[in-house]
DNA sequence: CGAAAATTTGACGACTCTCAAGTCGAGTGG
DNA sequence: CCACTCGACTTGAGAGTCGTCAAATTTTCG
């Protein structure tokens, strides 16, 4: 079963850990998951969806969009990490209670809710499912892990790349990305809080990434001509993702 | 009950979440806890318990000691994060199966171990607990986004403050801190890792902060003499610790 | 004591920030 | 249709932070 079939079928969670343990899940945790979720709703580009300190009842499945985790400190707003369509984004709470970041929409978003009630019975009552949902939040982790090293290892023009890359990469995963780059809402100044570099010097290295021909920004248009030179460029490795790779869940050894 | 009783009843697990949701767990969900670890296993500085990629059949409760995550890249290791005693240090890889990270002994270290079959026993039989283990590597999940703020946002020298004011915290949450600091394992070298920096600019860092009589650190003696300026210096705030703060998990509101 | 490891210092160039100004594009009112 | 406007993007100059290369000093330990 393709994605694409997943999403007919299960048209607000089909694309919940697609490219990764989503195989593991049988159909009755599937039509599980997509009945605890309740109506679809949308928002606007810059809208809050969760603030940090809040207390959350439920948790959200982006169904269409971009989201960014964000911490705000001295009047600047950091990006933490990203999400796409698919990604279970604050299932943190659940655990957690009161969120330590904030969930900003970028663009037009399409979410939908879980009440965390229904979480509860399922880490009484589906034991599987349970470390699904514990996994998904455990990639997150391992996203924020590499993104530490990068941070401390990689200049403006090279984190950019690597936030290319992955962006990429885990579009595919849901089938949202184009062979030769992909879209998003984001813009400059998004760019700028995602890589803790000022929208200027972001600007300046979106020219260098431009100039070398590794990839072409152009209001939330990215081309890219050799996956393989931006790749290693931003030297992104897509291990972390835990998709078909070194790292990837296999229970036979 | 003091940390202390808790160390003399459960030598090995005694500090588990201590200071955050400890107070939560029923003595029989301590004392089961302390049934599932293994027996003490020492090791020496330098010593990597787990490296990339090695599948994981059971998870590490760190005893004594200090612990980094690292990752590799192009030669050089990179902390992103590091570990206190009390600390569930890899329970991750239940989740991941295979761990995207190292993880490395620094200075002489105590750990015991629980297998994978037993935590699998506790998602089945014991939600409450199981969702106290994901919490805790919800916590860990948290100082990952924090310090990713911190890296975006802080010179080396306020790194190294933001380190320190995080260290001092969590040991004085297992009542192993002092009165006007601590003692870690750390050499310069691993701060470098730490915080992204070569040694020799670390060396001028903490140069900077032993000049501006915010921290003094000599051979892993740490000396503080006032704690609110090394924590306003470092722009650390104890929130995303998740101890009695603004973000505390309290079931009241 | 002697060797290895850890720490410290100096000089110079690259990366990034700040302040300041200028350009481009989409939508609006005349 | 065109001038206007606002937000997004682009460019320039000077200063601070940090990396690299090279070397010296101090500490640890056999």
């Amino acid at each position: 079963m393709t994605s694409s079939d997943e999403i007919v079928q299960y048209p607000k969670t089909g694309r919940f850990l697609a490219g990764r343990l989503r195989h593991d899940m049988s159909e009755g945790e599937k039509a599980e998951l997509e009945s605890l979720v309740g109506e679809i709703q949308t928002f606007g580009d810059g809208h809050r969806l969760i603030a940090r300190g809040d207390v959350c009842n439920c948790s959200t499945m982006l169904v269409e969009g971009f989201m960014l985790r964000t911490l705000e400190s001295e009047d600047r707003r950091y990006g933490v990490s990203f999400h796409v369509p698919g990604d279970f984004v604050d299932l943190h709470c659940f655990a957690l209670k009161r969120l330590d970041h904030n969930i900003d929409c970028v663009g037009p978003t399409t979410i939908a809710q879980v009440p965390h009630s229904a979480i509860a019975e399922i880490m009484k009552n589906r034991p599987h499912l349970a470390r699904l949902f514990w996994f998904s939040t455990m990639l997150d982790a391992a996203m924020h892990r590499e993104w530490i090293m990068k941070l401390e290892q990689l200049t403006a023009p090279k984190r950019i790349a690597h936030i290319f890359a992955e962006i990429w990469r885990r579009l595919e995963m849901v089938e949202l990305g184009f062979a030769d780059g992909f879209e998003t809402p984001l813009r400059q100044a998004d760019l700028a809080d995602m890589c803790g570099a000022t929208s200027i010097h972001t600007n300046r290295a979106l020219a260098d990434l431009r100039n070398k021909g590794i990839a072409d920004f152009q209001r939330g248009e990215v081309r890219i001509p050799d996956r393989e030179r931006l790749e290693r460029y931003g030297g992104f490795t897509p291990d972390h993702l835990y998709g078909d790779g070194a790292l990837s869940f296999r229970l036979d050894d």
